[in-house]
Order: structure tokens, then sequence, then C-alpha cells
DNA sequence: GGTAGCTATTGAGCTCGTCTATAGTCGGGG
DNA sequence: CCCCGACTATAGACGAGCTCAATAGCTACC
């Protein structure tokens, strides 16, 4: 038979009252039961943990060097339910999230800097990948969370929404339509030159349709692989781009022209697996995000 | 309730395999055994532990915590298996002895030395003080095992015989007797001048007793707290003393001169507490004495 | 030698861990 | 679209063993 957390703790408790009568009262257990789970104890290691000749009851040396092992094991357990404890604290914790690329220039960067500061023992994983992979990964337990576009989502995945996306001409302090009165007709798009993202960007897809259906051709100048490059670019050459307004709100430098008809907005979603456990992190992260949208909305409507 | 190791060592089983139906048959137990333990630690603990709802089997966050330190405490459970072992193997323990003050002359020396090099895992206590109180602290277990002479015991002290030490008058090389032809009679012992220790000591009561029995009354130059000193005091002053046979062969600048009569010899004893229990290493060290004290007789007789 | 204070032993009772059988759930394939 | 396979959850019965009260056995002390 192997020992049970029960022999340990009546060991310690004998070992330290030298007195199995005392220790059973304290245990609230019959001093028989206190003398057969010890000798049950001493069978199983194969050794006499207890001197019970002398007046006192005392450790033998096998006894002394067995309960420091169990003082030990039992703290580690008592450890452990602290540490549970903690998680649901969220002072500890582990969150695995994807976003597609546009986001990290505005998203990513405020919401994981403020989840941080309110949770810094939780740790975090965030990464880039096309909202494709986010929901295969989702399904296979390889992510937490994810943030992409509302849209049609794989079976499995559960998507709320968080706030609308608008997308806007941009463009920087060399621009000589900097000062451009009212909205610009979509027509006139093909007079300028831009800095998009590329093709394989769902973002620029999403802007050619709007050119395609409304028979633009627009020239490009540029094409870039993130955003922070398209922003470096505007402000430096006399080229437009396309960006969500919530990167023009971080640029000062940086001046929004409003089209005729506007761009389609696109609903940001968090995107996680469909299951009835969500770890503690993982809802507090989607708390932040929510409460992100909120302040978002209010400053860009 | 509280977790038990049970609950633990099924949670790793899970854990590990990410499948309840694995983990059951290598924990040779039912699957739904398994599945209602897990679900009463969760309760236990007051936290989920593990996801069911991924393909896999995976931890929680609270899971993951936890089983580090179940992992801990069981490892600390083996790790205290392997001590008690250790105990058995005399590479760990501990023992407390005592001994009169003459036996640090010649026998605690090399008998400490010896079961030291042979478990040097044992921590040793090894003390002087009288007889009466040795056996008085082997009573009340302040002590595991005492040296001393045989005779009159307090009830419950154990004696087991080692050797039997004589004793004999001893002379250095200034002493004008060193080559005395045979025997002296104890009658002229009344010529001689002695260092002897001091009336605490057993040894010397011995002593005086042997001389009164023979109506002698030696001159007594210098009395010493310690064997040591008499033999320091011996080898540089032409004065004879009386010393265990043992002390003598460990000097081979003092002579012994037989005595007729010679003194009347002693059994050494091994004392301890009469008792049911006996730690591996007192029974180690009795051994230890036995045999030193098989080939000291061999020596001396 | 009797008594007080402990621990060990004994036999009955009942909790609870375990089992078998079965239902519920989720993906994947025809 | 439904069935099938793999897996986990639930239900009820059984039995090992923890626990208890009563008591015997032991030792020290007066």
């Amino acid at each position: 038979m192997k020992p049970e957390l029960r022999h340990l703790r009546y060991l310690l408790a004998v070992a330290e009252h030298a007195n199995f009568t005392r220790a059973a009262e304290e245990l609230r257990v019959s001093q028989p039961t206190l003398s057969q789970q010890i000798r049950q104890l001493e069978k199983a290691l194969g050794v006499q943990l207890l001197d019970r000749t002398a007046r006192a009851i005392r450790l033998t040396d096998a006894g002394s060097a067995y309960v420091h092992y169990a003082r030990s094991a039992l703290r580690d357990l008592a450890a452990g339910e602290r540490a549970v404890l903690d998680v649901r604290d969220l002072s500890r914790g582990h969150l695995r999230l994807a976003v597609t690329p546009t986001f990290t220039a505005y998203l990513t960067g405020p919401l994981v800097a403020d989840f941080h500061a309110r949770h810094p023992g939780i740790t975090l994983d965030v990464r880039e990948m096309t909202q494709d992979r986010i929901e295969a990964d989702l399904l296979d337990d390889r992510l937490d969370l994810g943030i992409a576009f509302a849209g049609d989502h794989l079976p499995g995945i559960e998507a709320t929404a968080l706030f609308t996306e608008t997308l806007g001409l941009v463009v920087g302090p060399r621009h000589p339509d900097g000062q451009h009165p009212g909205p610009l007709p979509v027509a006139e798009l093909g007079d300028h030159r831009l800095a998009l993202l590329r093709g394989d960007f769902a973002t620029r897809r999403h802007i050619d349709r709007y050119f395609a259906e409304h028979h633009v051709q627009p020239r490009i100048a540029v094409e870039a692989d993130s955003v922070n490059a398209l922003t470096e670019i505007v402000t430096r050459a006399p080229l437009a781009t396309v960006l969500p307004d919530a990167v023009t709100h971080d640029h000062p430098q940086l001046t929004p022209i409003p089209l005729d008809p506007a761009l389609p907005s696109r609903t940001v979603t968090l995107l996680c697996r469909r299951s009835t456990y969500r770890s503690a992190a993982a809802r507090a992260f989607g708390h932040r995000a929510a409460d992100w949208a909120r302040t978002h909305d209010i400053t860009s409507g």
C-alpha cells in the first residue's frame, strides 16, 4: 500500500505533540484510528517512524527523514491551492492572441499594453496571421483569442463584434490635396498616386473591391507589407493611402480626406473557439477589448 | 473535501495523455472512475482544471498551475521514501553517544573515527559525562548510547559487556624503575610518587579502593583531570601513574610495570535504554564497538 | 502493589472509491 | 443528412477500509 496524505497529516501531528492521544484530539479522530494509521504508514514504508518506548513519543532517524519530506509535500499542495486562486485573480495565466496584420498598427499596441499593465502576471503570446489561419488555430486550440473581421467564420468559431472600422483616404503634409475643401468624389481617385498594402492583405482586397465597384483604377505607386511602412511613406512623400480612421487619429501629421461615397465599413470582431470553457485571462482580455472599443467609438464617431 | 494523492496522480495522468480513456488504462481504473475523481478534484479546488471541449483534453491555466505543485508534492513523497531507505543503509542518521571521561583517551577516538569513516552520513554527538548522568540521560532519551563500566545500573538500562579493561602502573622514560625486572609488590608502591586522576573520576576511586585494600598510602604528587595530561606528565617527569593498558599500548615511550597483585579489572559495557526500538545507527555503532573490543582483547591479552 | 496515563487490539458500522452498464456529445464519412 | 465511431458523463451496486467505542496491555510512579 502507498502512503496517503492522511498518513502524512497524522504523522506530523503525532510528531508535533509527541503523544498519540493529544494528536488524535487535534485531528478530531479517535486515538485507535491514529495508532492504526501510523502503523499502516510504517508498514508501507517498511520502517519504524516513531519510538514509542520512551516517555514521550520520539521520531526515529527514519521518521525525522520522512517527516521532512512529508511537510514539504503538504506545503506544495497548499501552494498549489494558492496558485489556483491566483489564476482566478488574474495574477497568473497565459493568453495566446492572434490578430490580422492591420490591427497591429493601432489596436494591438494599446490593448496589449493596457492588459499587461492591469495583469502583469499573465504572459501574452501575440502574433499576426491571416484570418483563415486564426480561425483554424482557434479550432485546433493553438490560440485562445483572435481579432479579425466579421464575415463567414468556420463552424465552431464564436464571433463577438467589437467596433466598426472605417477606412479613408489619407495624405501627409507634402501632399497637394492636404487642404482639400470637401469630400473627394471617387471618380477623381484615378488622378492620385497611392501607396497601399499588398494584395495578400484582407484590407487591400477590401479596398480593391471598392475601386472595382466604382470602376476606378488608381495608380499604385508603392505597395508595402505593414501599416507602419505606409504611414512613414505618406508622411514623407506626396502620396495618398487608405487606412483605418483610428490610425489617422494617432498621427497628427496625417490628414484624412473623406471620399464620396465612403468606403464600406467593416466590423472588427473578437474570435474564439465555441466552448463552455474560457480561461479567466481570455475573459478578461475580452472585457478590455470591449472597453477599448467603446471609448474608440466615442472618439471616432 | 481536500485533494488526495489519488487525485493528483489521476490529474497528472490525464494531463499527460490528454485523454481520459488512455489515462484510465494506464492507471488501471475505469474511465468513469477517473472522470468522477477529476471532477471531485475540480470541485475541491473550486476551478476547472481541464478543458474538455477541445479535440484533445487540455490543462486550463489553473490546471497547469496546480499540476506543477502536484508533481512537486509527489516528488517529495518519493524522495521521502528514498530517504527512509537511506537511513536503513546507514547513509543517514544521527547518534548521541556519551562516554565516561577515561575512555576519551584511547577508545572514543579510534572508535568514532572508524565509525565515521564507514558511515560519513551519520552525524555524531559525542560527549563526556559521569556514569550516573549517562544512565539518567539514556532513560530520558537524551542519549542513544553510553560507554561506561559494568556494575549496578539504573532500572531500564541495558548493558552489554564489550571488553575487560585492566589498569597498571605506568612510568615514562625518565623514571628510575623503567627497567624494573619483575612484578612490583604492591607494598613497595609507598616508595613511589604518583600522578593520578582527580577523585571525582570513577577510575581514581577504583584505584583508591585498591590501595586501601592493600593498606598502601602512595604519595600523590600530581592530580590531573584528563588521561592526556597524565601521559604528558609521566613522559616528562620521573613520576608513575595508573592507566588502562590500552593507553600504554598507544604510547611507545610509556612502560607498564606489572603490580603484584594486579589491580582488579573492570568490564567496559555499552549502555542503552531498554526498549524495543534501536536506531540503525545505534545498532551499527554497537557492532563496531564489539569488533573493536575483540581486536583490543587480542592485542592486550 | 495499585493506580494513572498511554498505546494497541477488536469487531461493528458506514462512508466512498470503484465497477459495469448506459446515456450524452461531438466530428467525420458515406 | 444521418449514421457511426470515439470519447466523456451519469447512475446504481458493491465492497474495501477508515473510523469508532469498548477494552486490553503496558509502564512508570507513588
